[in-house]
DNA sequence: CGAGGGTTTGAAGTGCATCAAATAGTGTGG
DNA sequence: CCACACTATTTGATGCACTTCAAACCCTCG
């Protein structure tokens, strides 16, 4: 994976790319690993080369709450140079994983002096910001099935038409999680889905012969039709 | 108020705020008043000089959702710079506002050429962005009545120690849209709240005479430890 | 004083959480 | 290739929080 491909770093300029990709390091990452915790102090942001990284915060009690949860190409711990230089939530390796830091000073100067990099980064943000203000709307208009159904839509390829196939990323108990539910509750709402949508169903594999169906059933509760997927899909 | 007080424009140049405030325009809104609709083209940003501003966006059936309720000082509809010139959600004045429009594209001039800005506004989506975060994790690890106080707890001046007064901004009904529940609820809800810290109401008026049982309520049931008012205050 | 919106209260229903336990699935070492 | 151990997932039973629908109450303002 070359950095420069990064929907992130697009109009990054050469120097920067350059500086960027000499002090790179890729760390593995055994699951369960902790790169670091909610306001530690951030020095490096970092890039999903390959596995699943999970945003989080908890409480003092335990209770956790997934931010997020990030696959390959995806940056994090980038908003810290936002806030005080630290990180706003936690992450955690989810599954064994490649990670690539990379240093939050070289970021902050490039901000500061490319403008048609900020601009870039600012489109970023704004994205970003919208696909939360989703998840909330979600929260609000949708029951469990329907947050599931929405979650499926956006792992079909754009170009497939009729039949549909889709193979879910990461555990159910971790999508659970994502869409803020437990993970009996995910269990019992996919077996709804199924039932109302004609989806069908073998372990982490689903086909859809009417994706109509689904999306009549999910999008009907959110306020954007249904190709949404460029709003939700690219992060 | 002067435009140049604003927290979103401090670090704009004098010719930008120049242009600004001559093609500013000051609207004089009655309740009710759509100022414009969830992906209508966007040519004007605003903020508001006075009264309360709603953002929602609806279902086709008519169901909605509030994004956010702003007050003076505030600004909105600036996303669309970055969203393909559409707005991503509906505004209107929940009572009689005045609101200020300014031409989006001086703003993107203004980034465009003023790095110095340009980072500025990030600081400020960042900001944004986080209490986005943390309005879902609210709604992941807190109940009702909790989300109903920690609400209060950012009304309260910083600096009173001891007894605090709290004057509700608007409707009740509006503050349950606000936090996603409904009036009912938020009936409810609140007088458990009181049953369960001891808080003084009257009608939207509410004294608390030790704040630390409001704070240790529901600031145990989030990530945040108590005066998260920085984070949660300023927009 | 009366109309109308905001707010509260009551009764009933629903969806999701929780706790507990069974089952399926996966990787391991023998 | 099997048996075991461990984890992920499902299923069952129950409880609670919030919603919904209905009606009463309250407050403000013409």
């Amino acid at each position: 994976m070359d950095i420069k491909n990064l929907s992130l770093l697009k109009d990054g300029s050469e120097t920067f790319l350059t500086a960027l990709g000499k002090q790179a390091h890729v760390l593995k990452c055994e699951k369960g690993k902790i790169l670091f915790l909610h306001e530690d102090t951030a020095e490096y942001f970092y890039i999903v080369k390959s596995g699943w990284i999970k945003l989080f915060r908890e409480t003092l009690d335990g209770t956790q709450s997934v931010n997020d949860i990030l696959g390959k190409g995806n940056a994090f711990g980038e908003t810290a140079l936002f806030e005080n230089n630290v990180y706003p939530y936690s992450a955690e390796a989810v599954e064994a994983s490649e990670i690539i830091s990379l240093p939050l000073k070289l970021l902050k100067e490039e901000l500061e002096h490319n403008n048609k990099f900020s601009m870039h980064v600012m489109r970023h943000m704004a994205h970003q910001r919208h696909q939360k203000d989703m998840e909330i709307e979600h929260r609000d208009l949708q029951n469990a099935p329907q947050r599931i159904g929405c979650f499926l839509l956006n792992l079909i390829d754009r170009d497939a038409h009729g039949a549909a196939k889709i193979d879910l990323p990461y555990d159910k108990t971790l999508i659970a999680s994502k869409l803020g539910m437990q993970p009996e509750t995910f269990s019992r709402a996919l077996s709804k889905l199924k039932e109302k949508t004609g989806i069908h169903i073998k372990g982490s594999h689903i086909e859809l012969y009417d994706p109509k169906q689904l999306i009549e059933y999910c999008c009907s509760h959110c306020s954007s039709e249904f190709p949404c997927k460029d709003l939700l899909a690219q992060k």
